[in-house]
DNA sequence: GCCGTTTTCGGCCCGACTGTTTTCAGTCG
């Protein structure tokens, strides 16, 4: 049988949740699903090794039938009930409540009352003016599921990357705090998770004047369309497509409001269970005493958690998966910090595909405080990138040394990133990769092969004792191409074997390894490196998406080998030969 | 459907905006 990914058991469960919706059935039954369908994406362990090791029902969230349901999917292929459900409601709903404002209940009404099972037969149904005699819709509503519907086409609503959510939250909360009617502004949401795809940016500001503030945030020259607007709230979509909410709250409130909309949801969800059980309540303005409803003081995020018996949880970790708990035994990790980088070892010049020569990368380094850079240009066998031949790395090898004698306070290494070819083999001679101060090891080509190959292939590369670093293991590119197949618990496994870091590739477009992988790496002892890959010397600012994604993955300095100072960094590399 | 240092039954987080309504349900985050 064909292998089955956690993230698609999770998509079922999802679906399965959709379809009770859309049957009316019971909402905490519905939650239930879709509490289970969140667990298991973010399961680190592969769900058959669980069901192996009896450990499914003990995952909490997981109970008796949703662990039945999916034992009955890896054993036979199929849940039955889904199968059912899915006969019981027409496949048309599914899709109709994709569309943003409309909801299970008006795709019941919808279907019952007009016989509509398609996004395409709701659009005729609305044009046709039909929708806004049924009871409890009107002009607005008909109107509203038009606007949906082409939402839903355009593609506004789908996800952006992080790189382009950050620099646009940036750029807005600056302008909010540049307003004399606004105290504080800030980003909040996933963006200020780091989350590696954002759905949408949130803003919070605090203001005597909320009116005036959503009014002139309503007229910012990026919005290109208001889809809702009240006193204290607004969203709108900007010119790129992105989708962005601002709330206005009073300045005292801010820190509660900023930290109700930094999430998660699961987190906040979390907390607020917690609170009941401490006679206390949690909103977006503040933090309450249930008896009396007196507000207890918040000067700042810290305090809310300190009122519940936590230590300071950092949005990165605000995923409820296991941060709670930790603070309440104060033993959050001491999480890497940006300041903590003192080098980055994976930047291209021009002696490949980079923009920028050596020397103007070393000048930038050398801006950014950092002690050493690697220069790891592409190797001969990807042409396209102007890989370098033997002659050309032996040439670049000479200038590096020859400039690093006149380069103050930085260190450049001389590195390379070998392809790893299509049979496993890098792609120079051993005697020259161990001629290199540091090499770094990638697949760019044959993403198809299967899981098996690019499994074996990848790990004969990190058996190679001149290999210091696997760049972004996975190859995935986030929401353009899937991870190639590959086996990560044997490359974790390899790269204790072996004493291989795995990189975390900077790139908002790649943030390779992800979260989750960092995760476990670091509990399996794993180095990391974090790099930015830059192919120009503004992408070396991207070191902060990495630092992010490593936080995300409760990576502390120790796990990470460029926090190491350079004499340190040098007898590591060497450590192999 | 899940869960249990007050419970194996009876709870299960909180609020804004919208549109259609005279007091609220649906949707969303």
């Amino acid at each position: 049988m064909r292998r089955i990914e956690n993230i698609e058991v999770a998509w079922i469960m999802n679906e399965i949740a959709d379809l009770l919706e859309l049957k009316g059935e019971n909402i905490f039954k519905i939650r239930a699903y879709r509490k289970a369908a969140k667990i298991i994406a973010n399961l680190s362990d592969d769900l058959p090794v669980l069901i192996e090791e009896k450990k499914l029902e003990t995952v909490p969230g997981i109970g008796k039938a949703i662990a039945g349901k999916i034992k009955e999917l890896f054993q036979t292929g199929k849940i039955q009930y889904y199968e059912n459900l899915k006969e019981e409601v027409p496949a048309g709903l599914l899709e109709i409540i994709t569309i943003p404002g409309v909801g299970a209940r008006m795709a019941q009404e919808l279907y019952g009352k007009l016989g509509v099972s398609s996004v395409d037969e709701l659009e005729a149904a609305a044009r046709a003016r039909r929708v806004r005699d049924l009871p409890g819709m009107g002009a607005k509503t008909e109107l509203n599921i038009l606007r949906g519907i082409e939402m839903l086409r355009s593609g506004v609503g789908g996800r952006t990357t992080l790189g382009i959510a950050d620099a646009l939250a940036e750029s807005f909360s600056g302008f909010l705090k540049s307003l004399p009617s606004v105290e504080y502004a800030g980003v909040a949401g996933s963006t200020r998770r780091m989350k590696e795809s954002i759905g949408d940016v949130d803003l919070v500001a605090g203001s005597h004047e909320p009116e005036k503030v959503i009014e002139i945030f309503a007229r910012h020259p990026q919005v290109k369309k208001v889809l809702s607007r009240g006193d204290t709230k607004a969203s709108i979509v900007t010119l790129m497509g992105v989708q962005a909410d601002l709330l206005v709250v009073n300045p005292d409130q801010y820190w509660s409001a900023l930290h109700h909309f930094t999430g998660s949801k699961e987190h906040n969800v979390r907390l607020r269970e917690l609170a009941h059980q401490k006679g206390l309540k949690i909103n977006e303005y503040g933090i309450f005493r249930r008896e009396d409803d007196q507000s207890l003081r918040v000067t700042g995020e810290a305090d809310i958690y300190s009122h519940l018996g936590l230590s300071y949880i950092p949005p990165e970790l605000r995923e409820d998966l296991g941060e709670v708990e930790a603070a309440g035994e104060d033993r959050l990790p001491a999480l890497l910090e940006l300041s903590d980088i003192k080098g980055d070892l994976h930047i291209h010049s021009d002696w490949s595909d980079g923009a920028n020569t050596i020397e103007q990368v070393a000048g930038r380094a050398v801006e950014m405080g950092y002690q050493y850079i690697a220069i790891t240009d592409h190797s001969k066998s990807l042409g396209i990138a102007g890989g370098l031949s033997k002659e050309r790395l032996a040439a670049q090898g000479d200038y590096i040394r020859e400039l690093n004698g006149r380069t103050d306070g930085l260190e450049i290494l001389a590195g390379i990133e070998t392809d790893i070819l299509a049979n496993g083999d890098l792609d120079y001679p051993d005697d020259i990769l161990a001629g290199m101060d540091i090499v770094i090891a990638s697949v760019h080509s044959g993403f198809r092969q299967d899981r098996e190959k690019m499994t074996g292939r990848v790990i004969s590369a990190m058996k190679n004792k001149h290999v210091d670093i696997l760049a972004h293991p996975t190859g995935r590119l986030i929401g353009r191409r899937e991870p190639y197949a590959i086996d990560m618990d044997r490359v974790f496994e390899a790269a204790v074997k072996y004493g291989t870091a795995l990189e975390i590739n900077s790139s908002p477009d790649r943030l390779d390894l992800n979260d989750r992988y960092v995760r476990k790496a670091c509990e399996l002892g794993i180095k990391i490196s974090i790099n930015t890959d830059a192919h120009d010397t503004v992408r070396l600012e991207e070191m902060k998406y990495g630092v992010a994604t490593a936080r995300r993955g409760w990576a502390q300095k120790e796990d990470i080998i460029n926090t190491m100072d350079r004499d340190k960094l040098l007898k590591f590399l060497k450590r192999r030969g």
